[in-house]
DNA sequence: GTTCCGACTTGCACAGTGTTCAAGTGGCTG
DNA sequence: CAGCCACTTGAACACTGTGCAAGTCGGAAC
């Protein structure tokens, strides 16, 4: 038996945990060391560098999703699944949007999601270019809510985490934010009568609303040809 | 005349330039104060944070966008417009995104942009809580395509900034995502016949894919009626 | 025309960051 | 027991955002 030692996993597990915990901007190499009961450069010794690190992390978070069989039900529910588990996983770790957008992430368990994915449009009878470009647009669009998402989800965990004070920041951010909106006319009804937008500005309703239009855009392509590309300009 | 001081827009404007150049960690307070020829911290005179910065720099931004008049075309067009306005947008900064992510703007020049694409969405016919969802799902399709093209925005930046090490690891990363994706049947056939999927893999085209289709969708919805809230469970 | 105030600037300092590197430690193999 | 090799450590460097006391200067008041 050797003697304990770091491993890989370990450091992507607690880094997973510490992300969950406390954000992009929460990890740092010294308190991921503090929770692994080591110094935070021996990190360095399993990992290349943070970035590094958080791409692993981030591949890891991909191996939760479900990959559902693609001949189970049609395609639109299996392809809804999907993305609904994406948008979840997003929400469960917010801070993989931002790692998202300032890197580009590769891995086994993104691969892995993509060729499923993609294996679920083609079954469904797009042409492999037309999957591509299905497959593309519901993962940007999951992305995109999970980036508003996460922006109020960051927010929040200021909230908690701060004292009074920042709480009294926000406060008074709404009000700045509020000011001027009132100054909108259509900002300004949305603000004045609530309760009628309650239900349906709930960010979860408001996902399955643009999903179900994407996919009834995506399904009409079904039985429309590609367009041929246009000729290049010289 | 007041002796030459820094104002507010002084200060945002070399923010944005800085933060077009070099990206949201090339932004430091130091960096700033040098290209404004004074101490970094007078900045925190005119501005509280680093954070409200990049917020004063975001909402500085949007007021770029212009605002076409909603009865010039059929909405579908200027919708369209608009939105391949913003994503313009978000190209040019590629920061934008990840300031997105990380924090919830407001600001007049969001709130003018917002109004109008209300407005944009009333006029052809949505009711109010429909062009809720609607201007929200087509911001958030344009936001996540964003984000996918800051990602390899800031590679490509990486790239030239650093010198022939930061181009071998590109390589090397690049070798290992392409090694991990021949294992998986359809991303390897991707792989394999580049051509084909070469004019319709580039992402404006992605972009004008899945924007057509939301607004399929969406147009859809038009006739329909809104869906009743589901009763309250108690 | 001197004084004085307040808008603005500066330099220093502090705590924290990612990362490098030489030096150390301990278990396994010869 | 010797030696190697996997791994760990602590000190150090250059850098970050930000608070604070001390300065500097233009214009208004007397």
């Amino acid at each position: 038996m050797p003697r304990d030692t770091l491993t890989r996993e370990q450091i992507v597990h607690a880094a997973v945990e510490l992300l969950d915990a406390e954000g992009l901007e929460g990890l740092s190499m010294r308190t991921l060391g503090r929770r692994l009961n080591s110094a935070a450069t021996a990190v360095y010794w399993h990992v290349k560098n943070k970035d590094n690190l958080v791409l692993l992390a981030a591949d890891h978070v991909w191996g939760e999703l479900a990959l559902p069989d693609p001949d189970s039900a049609d395609w639109r529910t299996t392809a809804a699944t999907m993305a609904t588990d994406l948008y979840g996983m997003f929400a469960r770790h917010p801070w993989l949007v931002q790692a998202f957008t300032a890197h580009v992430l590769y891995g086994e368990g993104k691969s892995r999601h993509d060729d499923h994915t993609l294996a679920v449009y083609e079954a469904a009878g797009f042409t492999s270019g037309q999957a591509d470009q299905a497959a593309a647009a519901v993962f940007t669009y999951v992305l995109g809510n999970a980036a508003g998402a996460a922006a109020t989800a960051s927010l929040t965990r200021n909230l908690t985490a701060g004292g009074t004070t920042a709480q009294e920041q926000l406060q008074g951010a709404m009000a700045q934010a509020q000011e001027i909106a009132m100054r909108y006319p259509r900002l300004r009804t949305r603000l004045e009568t609530p309760a009628a937008t309650d239900y349906a500005a709930s960010p979860d309703h408001a996902f399955e609303y643009g999903l179900q239009a994407l996919l009834d855009g995506l399904e009409r392509q079904l039985s429309t040809p590609d367009p041929a590309p246009p000729a290049a300009s010289i």
